[in-house]
DNA sequence: ACGGCAAATGAGCAGCGTTTATATAATAAA
DNA sequence: TTTATTATATAAACGCTGCTCATTTGCCGT
């Protein structure tokens, strides 16, 4: 058939992503594929190339609304907190959180690596600063604005990796899968060792002052 | 043709294996496939077959051999360093290092979920084990062994995902390219902060205590 | 009413992982 | 030496994939 007018092309843009979006978490990346979006939204193959570029630029789309999912989440973890060091565990176990309950999309976010240049994934990098900042801007209150904003987001991507690095490890290996509380007190370790130690280096002329952004 | 008897089926296996090693390294994991490595070696798809269960396997096979690498770089990375501190400073070096060099098959090791159960998959959680071992000596040194192995092994995992972290910032942002030297200050920045907090910790009674693993 | 145009289709291409009947070469038996 | 057996390698086939494009369909303005 032509035309049907049913849907405007952002209206099957939206059915598209929401598609996809079922498909990955219930299947994973694996159980994506062109043809069953279509099919999930009545529509065939081709109509996505109309819509979508290719299924990589749909697979950014989906992971940038998933970076967004992620902030959101984080930022409202924040609202029973009120010590800098409270609202880095509160933002550590939402963060733990949301990979458990998504593990498949929070992953696709890392391990799809978006091909060529363009302006989707500078859109995407901006989605990333964006949930950096909730981190930095705890580690500003903590250290009372006293360290160069650069070092902080240093000092923010470098805690983060750990924390990160947890929630890869509470996936991969299903740590203590009944109630994810099990990684949390790992979680707190790490940041509470990190942050200890950060007191005590003030301004100190280690090599981490050296030029690195 | 039938049984040409030229290679053994070990011989083929180590072929194959050396074959998606190459492909992988060199096109990443989407440029690997079963009739790309059968062609290399002068088989055909079926032959594949009669030697691995499946593409699955193969894949784990190369994991395997990825971590056995990996331990050997990291193990030789300690041969110059004395102070514990550093010898963790050497071995996340030694790891960014080897994360960047081969960024494919590094990524392959945690991206590729091996499906199902089998004695594989033991394996390969003992060589992963191995490698974190190397961690927890330099861990134990510096506290002196006042510190319950168990515990070791958690910090080990917590302070190796923050260096995990760190390379995989390195590779996805390709921070700083010329020369990975770049993130090193920031491992080292995570490590130090990290283990300056440690000594204030002694057996403080925090929740790290309660039995995780 | 009809022409033009945008929307949607579905057939087709090359490639994928995997299975299987078949052909072949080396070996064992007669 | 000839024959039978067995292990090995193959090629074809199945159903799937991402992606393209000629073709058809239906709406909208003239």
């Amino acid at each position: 058939m032509g035309r049907r007018g049913e849907h405007s092309k952002s209206e099957i843009e939206n059915m598209a992503l929401e598609a996809a979006e079922r498909l990955i978490e219930t299947q994973g990346y694996s159980g994506l594929s062109a043809r069953k979006v279509a099919t999930a939204i009545g529509y065939t193959v081709g109509s996505l190339y109309f819509v979508f570029k290719n299924l990589d630029e749909l697979i950014q789309r989906v992971n940038g609304r998933t970076l967004d999912q992620l902030y959101m989440v984080l930022n409202d973890s924040l609202t029973e907190c009120r010590h800098p060091q409270d609202c880095l565990y509160a933002l550590g176990s939402a963060y733990i959180e949301y990979a458990s309950l998504h593990a498949h999309r929070w992953r696709m976010v890392f391990e799809h690596q978006p091909e060529g240049e363009g302006l989707l994934k500078e859109i995407y990098e901006d989605k990333v600063d964006r949930v950096y900042a909730l981190v930095e801007r705890q580690l500003a209150a903590l250290t009372l604005n006293r360290i160069p904003q650069d070092e902080i987001a240093l000092a923010a991507r470098a805690l983060w990796s750990g924390v990160h690095g947890i929630a890869i490890l509470r996936i991969n290996y299903q740590l203590q899968a009944d109630g994810q509380k099990s990684v949390l007190p790992l979680m707190e370790h790490l940041i509470s060792h990190y942050l200890a130690g950060f007191d005590l280096e003030q301004g100190d002329g280690d090599s981490f002052h050296q030029q690195v952004v």
